[in-house]
DNA sequence: ATGGTAGCGAAGCTA
């Protein structure tokens, strides 16, 4: 099974991208995050010609959003609302006995302060996730993949030093998401596959000439699996290239094949 | 310290 995650940044914007993407890598499953579409005007039909029939999506008037394109029927969808709002950023699929998890994290705004509204807005929904991931029992097949807005290891992003006290990269959003990992009883499966100290990242910011040759970037896009599913993992690739291709995301899909 | 770009939707917000 050949899953894709990837924050597509308007997926009216992507759709020549996502056919691409779709055409060169086959994939069985998309999940994609801001989509930036409401759910009434939702481009179904062109996901049904080119033989994902089963979807399940949930979004908004021009922002967040997230989605779900299978080619494999599922067996279960749903959401959940964070913080008190219905901004659409969660929904899962499940498989038979695999759920899988598709998050939008809030990107928390500029200042890394509780007194700014975004970043409380981050700090609320990680501690939420933390307390629902915490009741789940320990042993079961589940996937959390997505935009998790946060780089966690001095390796997933371009300068330690530089972005300490940057939104997405402080010590308090790590310490939640490494929270949020242990509680749900999660690996890192992405760095099961590129080791530390390699330098990974999954995102580059639009603003720069040369989103290449700086390579200022970010791992914020993550995918997670259970104990039960690392050794069925057969393989996990960060579509970097996609960065380059015309009219792009900043963020690049990533995508694990699991037995 | 500043400003750089993109999507959506039709000005300004969000990232």
């Amino acid at each position: 099974m050949k899953i894709i995650t990837w924050n597509c940044n308007g997926i009216r914007a992507r759709f020549p991208l996502i056919e691409k993407l779709i055409e060169n890598e086959n994939p069985d499953v998309i999940f994609l995050q801001e989509t930036k579409i409401e759910d009434k005007i939702f481009p179904s039909k062109s996901f049904f010609d080119l033989g994902y029939n089963h979807l399940f999506f949930r979004g908004e008037k021009s922002y967040n959003g997230v989605a779900c394109i299978s080619r494999i029927p599922f067996d279960d969808s749903g959401y959940k609302n964070w913080s008190n709002l219905e901004d659409c950023r969660h929904i899962y699929i499940r498989f038979n006995e695999l759920t899988i998890n598709n998050f939008y994290v809030p990107a928390g705004g500029d200042i890394p302060d509780i007194n700014n509204d975004k970043f409380k807005h981050k700090v609320s929904f990680l501690l939420e996730v933390e307390s629902w991931l915490s009741k789940k029992p320990t042993q079961r097949k589940e996937i959390l993949l997505g935009d998790l807005n946060i780089a966690p290891l001095p390796d997933d992003v371009w300068s330690h030093k530089q972005l300490l006290n940057v939104v997405s990269h402080t010590p308090q959003e790590v310490q939640l998401l490494d929270k949020i990992l242990i509680s749900g009883n999660f690996t890192d499966i992405v760095r099961k596959f590129y080791k530390v100290p390699e330098k990974v990242f999954s995102w580059w910011s639009y603003r720069s000439k040369d989103w290449k040759l700086s390579n200022r970037g970010r791992r914020l896009d993550h995918i997670w699996t259970t104990k039960e599913i690392v050794s069925q993992t057969k393989k996990v690739k960060i579509l970097k290239e996609v960065r380059g291709w015309e009219k792009p995301s900043d963020h690049v899909p990533i995508i694990i094949e699991i037995d």
